[in-house]
DNA sequence: CGCGAATTTGAGTATGTTCAAACATTGTGG
DNA sequence: CCACAATGTTTGAACATACTCAAATTCGCG
């Protein structure tokens, strides 16, 4: 059984072996000859917390997979006001195919680190394998679903159920021992207090006190700030609001 | 060449010939033979105002088309409360593929005519046209891209800025004749002031101020509580906040 | 005409913002 | 090693925007 796996993976280049984006990416989808062909024009970067990934209203000339750390996706108004559109975890996609302009400003909210690969070899791949229109469709819906979860927080919660929503989103996607029968979680917040604001519609002084809330409630503990560790899903769900927030992927 | 069009067009269902889906939506995907295929599995209905068409948490066994008029999806938290997160217009595809529950709740907001077809058919010809997925990412996309826009509104303009946004949005969708340059706009709201508020996070009293500030100041005159005419476009724009916003669908 | 629903208008209030200051935490240079 | 910025976070007090509750008004329709 090694044997036939070796064999197997043989085909495989190396940057892909120990990849996500293989398994649950949208990599899976080519198979080992278009695999290589993808891997060598593509080139893995490690890129520090702040650093702008993609301008707004500029053109893109390349996609990527995020392989770890948390890309944000954020819009901004002509005056200064911002907000977060998206969260982009591992193994997630990461551009826009069919459009030459970006709207949207991407920005590493931790250390990430990403596959790149230019927009002419995926556009080709796409039209060879049916399979890889078929995940990245997959993946828009998802980030569909996970947009409408969102618009639901932004329009109708209060700054508390934002909070709650916010950290329980997170729970399950960082925390990945965390499913929906989890008690306790726990992460380090890829955001700051200001970024959490732009994401939830907030200012960063009410995301603080209702931190504070939360803590003093018992229902979460914060250590240096960043650390987060949650006692009791069950109690943090309770203030999301009555519906449950999904995965964000 | 009347003659060639006759004999290309002969191939073209009845029920397909001067239908929108095939020139903007996912029937263009379709060649004349699968066209058939699908037209015979379905069917076009004629729905009323507040009828609902896909219930939150509720098996999806069909999707459709919009051919015309305005359907809202909604999510409701478990006390009611309500936003609107995506507002669907002709030739909107209406459903979610590869998902057996709604998670969203599909309402018609004005009367609305629907070309249904079995969910199984649509899958069979997704996996015999590729194109057909193809179109289904664009829309998705472009859908996402809407909703990203629409997160901004909801977490980060006022009251004012949400309601312009709203018309200008409108004005974009359902009066054809407005394009960029416009310079004065004219349609029927196709939501009621409480579904208005229930799409920008707002009450309808908010909604309501707001409307009658933006007539006593002449941007917009309104008659018969439902039509609206713009009289600046670029008025109206100036109180968006600073982004345009796009074409929904 | 008169009923019911949707809309408008008003007054008081609450939630979240704004502005300001104190308080860590981290890294830098003396 | 410590002083000291620099940055991010917490806390406080005053304020503003949009909400709530209530009543008046308009519109559509039998």
């Amino acid at each position: 059984m090694t044997l036939r796996q070796d064999i197997h993976s043989s085909g495989i280049p190396v940057l892909c072996r120990s990849c996500e984006g293989r398994r649950r990416g949208i990599c899976g989808a080519l198979d080992p000859d278009r695999l290589a062909a993808l891997a060598r024009s593509s080139s893995r970067h490690k890129i520090e917390p702040g650093v702008e990934l993609v301008g707004d209203c500029e053109a893109v000339n390349s996609y990527s997979n995020v392989l770890s750390g948390v890309v944000k996706l954020t819009k901004s108004l002509s005056d200064g006001r911002q907000q977060i559109v998206g969260l982009q975890f591992a193994p997630d996609f990461l551009g826009r195919p069919f459009k030459v302009e970006s709207e949207i400003s991407a920005e590493a909210a931790t250390v990430v680190t990403l596959c790149s690969f230019p927009k002419a070899a995926l556009e080709r791949m796409v039209k060879e394998s049916p399979e890889l229109e078929h995940r990245l469709l997959k993946q828009a819906l998802d980030e569909l679903d996970a947009a409408r979860e969102w618009m639901v927080t932004l329009g109708r919660k209060t700054a508390s159920e934002k909070v709650a929503s916010f950290l329980v989103m997170l729970a399950l996607n960082i925390d990945t021992s965390v499913d929906s029968a989890a008690i306790s979680a726990s992460f380090d917040l890829p955001l700051t207090r200001a970024d959490i604001s732009d994401f939830l519609g907030l200012t960063n002084e009410t995301v603080s006190r209702q931190l504070t809330r939360l803590r003093a409630e018992g229902v979460i503990r914060i250590e240096n700030k960043r650390h987060v560790r949650v006692e009791s899903v069950g109690r943090l769900e309770q203030r999301c609001g009555g519906r449950r927030p999904r995965q964000f992927g």
